[in-house]
DNA sequence: TAGTGGTCTAGACCACTAA
DNA sequence: TAGTGGTCTAGACCACTAG
């Protein structure tokens, strides 16, 4: 068996909240119409809610039903799935791209320390602006290290995604995010990118990937617009 | 039935785990064995093993055991674990109580959508400025729905720590964090009490900890100076 | 091969909600 | 009172670990 039934049921249940045709307040069916719709047991419906349950997704009444909670108008920007898995799913997603990806020299005064390894080995940047509904939320760079990635530059993302590239043509799955986080006010040239005022308030991150590559990283630093959604995290 | 069969053995496991009758590395009783011992059935059993996996008291190997963890999750200041604990190994820490508990109504457009249960339970408030090398670095609003939480006003806190006082004083766990970040601009008050200028950027953290009492949370509201010390994270 | 945890079933009784 | 979620049982088969 593949696939478990609670993990199969999780995992319809949860898009059906995220997509709208489960909305704030409604009921799911009950376990034992769950069970009965699924031919699973009880307490194998009572496996997948309890799981909806701990994440937020609903809440169990007693002698009512499962209750589907506030959906947060939020980006799940903190986790490390990539923005278009991330945020796809509820609000609609473009990606601008500034500059491709290009050899380079490793900027002056990196934001991590770089290994000697990787500082021969020179990187790859890319430049990208977020939309969200149409809305430029956030300024990407990405940066990294020259080792392995052979046609890297030359072919496109495998769905216009970096992190599905990685693991589809390189092997290389992230594993874990390390990430420092500040407030700025907006420079000229990142405020007219994600057209605001210059001054206003803006989430910096400085994030390292850690990869199945041993000792291989991905960095990237970047700024959000929170005036209109928030980056939100959960663990 | 007071109490459950799986919360008994919950509570008698976590406490010989951190008595120390159980140590790092030691395997518990088999399922099985646990549920002829206690003469409760395997599944329930599980679910109590399962919480304490959840909390990361044990981790479970299939064809092996459970198996004891090291009792530390170490994390970020973004981790669950109070301010104390994370921050305070490597800085000198300080905790100001702007407010010390008190009893009130929740403010109006609380930040989280709150149950019935919680608006009419009250809450308790508490506000408290973090000092980091004697530098006022963050201000903290916590809010705690007033459920079950007896003296709680009355008496200090263990250690000094608001997570201490409701594991050992509340049997209530942080098991789990979420939050929504923005980038805002200090207003008067918040600049003065973090002694910056008004308008310097900050970063805004809505929370809500989730707990091993069901349908209990614990919210909290946060500005954080990060001119000179960033907010760091690790998953 | 014996024992372990992972998944699953088909029942059961209870306390609670809402009509 | 009918239906719901909370707890619990006594089985079952599986994949995995380790001797």
């Amino acid at each position: 068996m593949e696939i478990t039934h609670y993990q199969r049921l999780y995992t319809q249940l949860k898009s059906q909240i995220q997509s709208g045709h489960y909305k704030e307040g409604d009921l799911l069916p009950s376990e034992n119409e769950l069970g009965s719709q699924h031919r699973i047991a009880r307490m194998t419906v009572r496996r997948a809610l309890t799981e909806l349950a701990n994440e937020g997704y609903i809440r169990k009444v007693k002698g009512k039903g499962s209750i589907v909670s506030a959906t947060r108008k939020s980006l799940g920007l903190l986790s490390f799935k990539g923005f278009s898995e991330v945020v796809g799913a509820e609000h609609q997603v473009k990606t601008m791209t500034l500059r491709a990806p290009t050899v380079m020299a490793w900027p002056d005064r990196f934001f991590y320390a770089l290994s000697q390894e990787e500082q021969q080995a020179g990187c790859v940047t890319l430049e990208r602006v977020r939309f969200v509904n149409d809305e430029p939320i956030m300024i990407e760079y990405t940066y990294l290290p020259q080792m392995g990635l052979i046609d890297f530059c030359e072919s496109p993302f495998v769905d216009g995604s970096l992190f599905k590239t990685l693991s589809l043509n390189y092997q290389t799955e992230i594993t874990n995010i390390e990430q420092d986080i500040r407030a700025v006010t907006a420079d000229e040239v990142t405020a007219f990118l994600l057209k605001v005022k210059p001054l206003t308030p803006l989430v910096q991150l400085y994030r390292r990937y850690h990869t199945s590559r041993p000792d291989y990283y991905v960095y990237s630093h970047l700024y959000c617009n929170t005036e209109q959604y928030t980056i939100s995290n959960f663990q």
